[in-house]
DNA sequence: CCTATTTCGAAAGGCGAACG
DNA sequence: CGTTCGCCTTTCGAAATAGG
């Protein structure tokens, strides 16, 4: 494969941020590594939350089955680099995973805990652990959703997020609030603090390996516990010791945490959201958290047509995710939807996108517009 | 520039399990 | 059996984006 031909942005997400993949040390990766790095993406020496686990077909061997599923081929980077294009990450599985992390959280950890037999799954302190390890880096967004959402892709723990985000609320925020009156200075002082307490093995990527060994019975594992692996040892069954010494191990989780491979092509998203400020208040954010979801979202639907359509948008905030563009439509719409208010109709916009959907679907084409119900919310 | 549509954030209510 | 605690799901309101 001929690096030169290689798109620089062939293994970057839509947003610009680079893909991370992790592949065991040896002439795989030094082969790929190269390749990886002229598309645009990074192998990781560690295993991160977000990291494609890659796996040359021929060392399958040495996966235990189970784990299998979380691993792609080396191929899709091949293939990639051929076809000079993102291809689909399943396609290329080696084991295509079946098992919704629901299901799989009912054999949770939790058999002699008060936890649940039915359906719910309590929170395991590495569940807490992880949560609040990577609330402590997105401090700012602690507020909306969309951080809880990331967690919940990324399968932090097994519960949504919503679920998530309540249990911070609830109890995580205190316990929080209280170590940072300890050591107020850095937040990572906390984090850490938990790790050492053995609660926190290794912010979000870990959840498990910590203290217990059930911990890889737990659903999450399912797809996290290998995430732990190193480079030295990506197999969870030959890993006897969880690691914590590593310093670049799982300390370094986040995407945004993974400098040192290749160009950390600063991400607008968590950078620039993890810098705004010590959480001022939800919607002052809002302008620069849109874009940022905007980012996700086309992270998600590589397809080609949505690139198109997007770059529309996101070219207005190419380079200034936060800048102004938009504020000012917003403004007016904030006047508009006040006089609205004031004036009467209330249950317009929800009505009117309620029936939609249920239009919509009923009746296709009906032709029955769905905008009746917003004739009134016109007021003008 | 205005209107319509889509998406996000937040809150409330409901359901299930454990404990007294 | 009743009460309390905790998690999950659904609903409501607001803002941003896209299209005409």
């Amino acid at each position: 494969m001929a690096k030169s031909n290689i798109s620089p942005v062939l293994f970057m997400t839509v947003d610009g941020e680079p893909m991370s993949f992790f592949l065991r040390p040896g002439p795989v990766k030094l082969k790929l590594q190269p390749l990886i790095t002229a598309g645009g993406g990074m192998l990781c020496n560690v295993q991160q939350p977000g990291a494609i686990l890659l796996i040359d077909p021929e060392e399958r061997a040495s996966v235990a089955e189970m784990h299998l599923a979380s691993y792609i081929s080396t191929q899709y980077i091949r293939d990639c680099i051929e076809k000079n294009e993102q291809l689909n990450l399943e396609d290329y599985r080696v084991n295509p995973v079946v098992g919704p992390k629901k299901s799989a959280r009912l054999n949770n950890t939790k058999e002699n805990c008060s936890g649940l037999l039915g359906g719910r799954l309590a929170y395991t302190p590495e569940d807490d652990a992880a949560i609040l390890s990577y609330v402590n880096k997105h401090k700012t967004e602690v507020g909306g959703n969309r951080l809880w959402q990331e967690m919940e892709k990324q399968r932090l723990t097994s519960h949504s997020w919503q679920s998530m985000k309540y249990r911070y609320k609830v109890r995580l925020a205190k316990k929080q609030s209280e170590a940072a009156e300890v050591g107020k200075t850095e937040e990572e002082t906390e984090a850490s603090e938990e790790e050492s307490k053995g609660i926190l093995p290794g912010i979000e990527t870990t959840k498990g390996e910590t203290d217990e060994p059930e911990t890889c019975n737990s659903p999450q594992d399912e797809g996290h516990c290998l995430d732990l692996p190193t480079d030295s040892d990506p197999l969870p069954a030959g890993r006897a010791e969880p690691h914590s010494d590593d310093p670049q191990t799982e300390v370094s989780p986040q995407k945004e945490s993974m400098p040192e491979n290749v160009l950390p092509t600063q991400l607008p998203d968590s950078s620039s959201q993890s810098k705004q400020m010590q959480k001022p208040s939800p919607r002052p954010e809002q302008s620069q958290r849109r874009s940022t979801r905007r980012q996700l979202q086309l992270d998600e639907s590589p397809s080609p047509e949505h690139y198109n359509k997007r770059l529309r948008s996101s070219a207005s905030f190419t380079e200034q995710p936060s800048s102004s563009p938009h504020p000012l439509k917003k403004t007016k719409q904030a006047i508009n939807s006040a006089l609205h208010t004031t004036v009467n109709q209330t249950p317009s916009k929800k009505a009117r996108g309620r029936s939609l959907a249920a239009m919509a679907e009923s009746q296709q084409e009906n032709g029955q517009a769905p905008v009746s119900e917003t004739a009134p919310a016109g007021l003008l």
